[in-house]
DNA sequence: TCACGACTGTACCAATCGGTACATGGCGCA
DNA sequence: TGCGCCATGTACCGATTGGTACAGTCGTGA
């Protein structure tokens, strides 16, 4: 035996550090070739290390797979805490930039991963089950609060919250599948005229 | 050398039977267990034939994916040509009925399978590819056509169609992930009362 | 009856996989 | 200096993979 890591859930020293950095480059990795086919070798060679190194900082691919999923997870909500909110812009001004934002080709190879995560979690891989828990859960709460803060209903808002949500991934998908940013972009804009109404 | 198959394009004989068979099984039992970790030998087990077979039918792994994928494609589309169209129906109507077909239980399977090789094909897997080019083109044909046909412009018609669609995904995949079809069910009542007006 | 072609199973191959044992090298500390 | 700990690499293991070679079975037509 070989590999006793006595530490707790607390990242802590040069350990964590090295770990961090290696599941960072694992998931730039991840997001540009793919999560299906991934082995620890190949994975191991991209970011310069050997296979032997990913098993003795995360233990087995497995729990590699889960850290990716995590951080690939915390990278998604990222964007939108990033979100710079200026007063005074309306509420579909605030949606046109996330929008913006999350459909930025910078993030391409991210939300490809997103679906294809999806896809592994419906399957019951458990690696990336917990996706399912908050896929809808967790961006219902801030949609909800804007809703709500602005007058609505908290029943209506809710359903008005899941709605934006669906649409704004159908459509994500849709530009990942055709690449056709201007005919994604006018049905975003039919949505939101839709939504808010027909300012 | 072994296996030689003269036969072209043409299905024919029993050989064509026999593969039909093959294929069916083989989609259904992806369907229930996931495309991505499939094996030619775990399939064989399953559906009563050794994997040498599926190599000596299909020619190779590959080949018999590619087959998987527009059986799976060809099914999922026959859901739509299965509608019965009663006159009288209000597009609404339409729609929630073609919402309920989707959503049967009975085609979780299939659905959980179109998420699957939609993130394989947004990942470049040559079986899955050919998926992105319909993805959203072949059902947006016949959805504008009804649009266009209820008296609609055709430009608006399209930006419409595509946000239908992408707003169907998106809460399918929302029922898929969580399970909660009331809820579900309440925000796609949500979205047609948006889309049709409010009746 | 015999030969031939289609169908199918068994045994096998090289490659690749995740994971492990062991050796090596560098660092801090006594 | 020497001891021990951590990090890293190399070599290996058993299992599984897609694919192939070969042999056997069966029906059919001459």
């Amino acid at each position: 035996m070989d590999d006793s890591h006595p530490e707790g859930e607390a990242e802590q020293g040069a350990h964590g550090a090295r770990r961090a950095q290696l599941v960072d480059a694992a998931v730039d990795h991840v997001a540009a070739h793919g999560i299906a086919d991934l082995s620890l070798r190949r994975l191991g060679a991209a970011i310069g290390v050997s296979h032997r190194m990913l098993i003795h900082y995360f233990g087995s691919k497995e729990q590699l797979l889960a850290e990716i999923v995590r951080t690939s997870e915390r990278r998604q909500r990222d964007v939108l805490s990033r979100l710079r909110l200026e007063p005074g812009l309306s509420p579909a001004d605030v949606a046109r930039l996330l929008w913006r934002q999350l459909t930025a080709p910078r993030l391409a190879g991210q939300e490809r991963l997103f679906f294809e995560i999806c896809g592994h979690a419906l399957r019951g891989r458990p690696e990336a089950a917990p996706v399912l828990e908050g896929l809808v859960t967790d961006w219902l709460e801030p949609l909800v609060a804007a809703e709500v803060g602005a007058g609505a209903d908290p029943a209506v808002a809710r359903n008005r919250a899941r709605l934006g949500l669906a649409a704004v991934r159908g459509l994500l998908l849709d530009l990942l599948a055709t690449g056709d940013r201007a005919g994604v972009d006018a049905a975003m804009e039919e949505f939101l005229r839709l939504y808010y109404g027909s300012e």
